[in-house]
DNA sequence: CTGAAAGCGCTTACAG
DNA sequence: CTGAAAGCGCTTACAG
């Protein structure tokens, strides 16, 4: 029943050396692979990759420690960011920073308190601090970070400082290729709810949204934007203002899922049908997105894996630092998005003139 | 700036060899001494104990655990749970494990691949496994693991297998609770929106609904039960059949917060007021109870609390076994769960006779 | 781009 | 009561 004589062999955990095996090259290799350094072949790669999702491998953090002795520790600064966006968040962090031997330092603050929150943080020794939104927009927290040069995330900022680190998608041209969307399925009039001013992402996403207005020739009435700051209460008021319009909009593409579902739930208490009536769509594809109905025709962004990718870059930043080398090369990274296509979008009732395209069955 | 040539030494610590030679013995002595065993000479025991203190030597624990190796892999096994429930089961989960050295191995499976889900966890060698709702109810995945003889824990099973170690809330009693709280509000007509039947927390919460209508001699007519299956979609059909009533609830206890949620859309469908016109409350206090408007009244079940118990709860189960030793002595633990009051509930517009109670002041 | 060797600091399993 | 040997699972430093 018990192990064989000889072996101290305690835990019934793959090692590297299993890995090794499994995928036909030297420990060394996995080794190198899962530390994300560059030099494998991309074949190889792949191969270890595989191997180690066929047998759920997972370093072992003392392993490591011991012998390559390299552990940081990372701050989380964090205050009122959507649960949604936040969890999925930390899941990726823990997640890589588990992988690189990263212990995370979770810190709150609230609007204010940003600065004694550093000072706690850095009090506790961390090697660098990640920025979720709203954060990599405050430029309280910027400065105090830089002052004490600390290496820095911003995640999902519209458009991040240039000594930062950041990770994000490109929050125009996602913005850009909705409204194209949105174009062709007929709309003609499209509404837009913005994000909350103090977000450099708000600023992007209502560009792109006007970028594709401009290329459609479409009208762009500053009466179809309304202005929202992420949460659902103020999707409940933008909703409001823009389907009260003389000539209301027949599609209304919120700056994120929050403020979408609001502006469903007003449609409905107006007795429209979504989408019969009027197209909502959002932006994030958060829980929220499949949880109402309909579900949302959406923006994905793949939050946890920007998290990891975040952790990854500081860790990455923070060794540099220690060897002196030049700074990383690509600090800005960007994040692949996908238009995620649901139940709440359709072709407008009355198609003004426009050639019909693609009509989806209604749902519902 | 480097370290000197040959050493791979990172740390300034001095290590048991350091010690070791310090007091003239072998490292094998030191370690004696460390854990604490019995067989050293007195003597010998206190010339270490000396060079340890002049030392300030501290064993390393990365080390320790390396050789002596207690470091256990938890599976967690799920399958369409909630986005809002897993995530923050997963975030309890993976800091109770960090802090424990275990590592948690997700697998997702679908309905019918639970078999397959198992066999493949268990190739990847867990110590045991995590059944987050609806997995902690599956006599499918309960008997297979039973069979293989792993260690299980269930959370938020309403009655959990004795077999099992389980960590729950008492569902019966937060259910009994809440409704009571409405009956105290001046409610006379209290609709309830059931879990999904093959989960045993609803019929907890069911039984608690019931209890507490008995006990205040309410009426308990059937059609003031609907059924659900806590999915958004299924609050809407149960919430539209209870509203709909000749003499329809003016209250409204949906057994989790998205059906709840789906029952304010309605509610705003019929342009009725929350909780003006209607009072809805939920269960669970997941992240969409604070998202919509009104915020929901509704049970704060502590999930990643009880993932972190959950896991503790395990480890010490895998040791136990390991050791022989007895079982745990408390395998089913009752996390505290707290009724959080916010802005959907409110007394019923006309409250037909009964002295007037605490009137709450009507949030919007 | 890949691998063989040595070693991180401790403990288990044996042998005296 | 004490110690020499081997090994935990990984990484660094070299070598090709």
């Amino acid at each position: 029943m018990k192990e064989s004589r000889g072996s101290r062999r305690q835990r019934n955990a793959p090692t590297i050396s299993d890995v090794a095996r499994h995928a036909g090259v030297s420990p060394m290799t996995v080794s190198r692979v899962i530390n994300a350094e560059s030099n494998v072949r991309a074949e190889t790669r792949r191969r270890v990759q595989e191997a180690i999702a066929t047998l759920h491998y997972a370093p072992s953090a003392a392993a490591r420690t011991l012998a390559g002795g390299e552990e940081f520790r990372l701050g989380v600064l964090h205050t009122n960011s959507s649960l949604f966006y936040f969890s999925e968040f930390l899941v990726g962090c823990l997640d890589q920073g588990s992988r690189q031997n990263c212990t995370m330092v979770i810190e709150k603050c609230e609007e204010g308190t940003e600065l004694a929150a550093i000072e706690h943080l850095l009090r506790g020794r961390v090697d660098g601090v990640l920025l979720p939104p709203p954060l990599g927009d405050s430029a309280t927290a910027l400065e105090a970070l830089r002052a004490r040069d600390v290496p820095v995330v911003a995640v999902s900022t519209g458009r991040a400082p240039e000594w930062a680190l950041s990770v994000s998608i490109d929050d125009r041209k996602a913005a850009y290729e909705m409204t194209r969307h949105l174009g062709a399925l007929g709309h003609r009039r499209i509404g837009f709810i913005t994000g909350a001013a103090n977000q450099t992402a708000s600023a992007e996403r209502l560009a792109g949204y006007r970028d594709a207005l401009a290329d459609m020739a479409l009208a762009a009435d500053e009466e179809l934007v309304a202005e929202g700051w992420f949460t659902y209460r103020s999707g409940l008021d933008a909703a409001e203002q823009l389907l009260e319009l003389a000539e209301a909009p027949s599609a209304v593409f919120a700056a994120n899922d929050d403020m979408a579902a609001a502006t469903v739930a007003i449609a409905h208490r107006r007795g429209l049908d979504v989408p019969g009536d009027l197209t909502v769509v959002g932006f994030d594809d958060s829980a929220l997105a499949t949880t109402i109905w309909p579900e949302l025709t959406t923006i994905r962004q793949p939050v946890s894996a920007m998290a990891r990718t975040a952790v990854d870059l500081l860790a990455r930043e923070i060794r540099a630092r220690k060897t002196s080398d030049a700074g990383l090369d690509h600090p800005h990274l960007l994040a692949d998005y996908q238009l995620v296509r649901r139940q709440s979008d359709a072709a407008p009732r009355r198609r003004p003139n426009a050639a019909p395209r693609r009509v989806q069955a209604g749902a519902v």
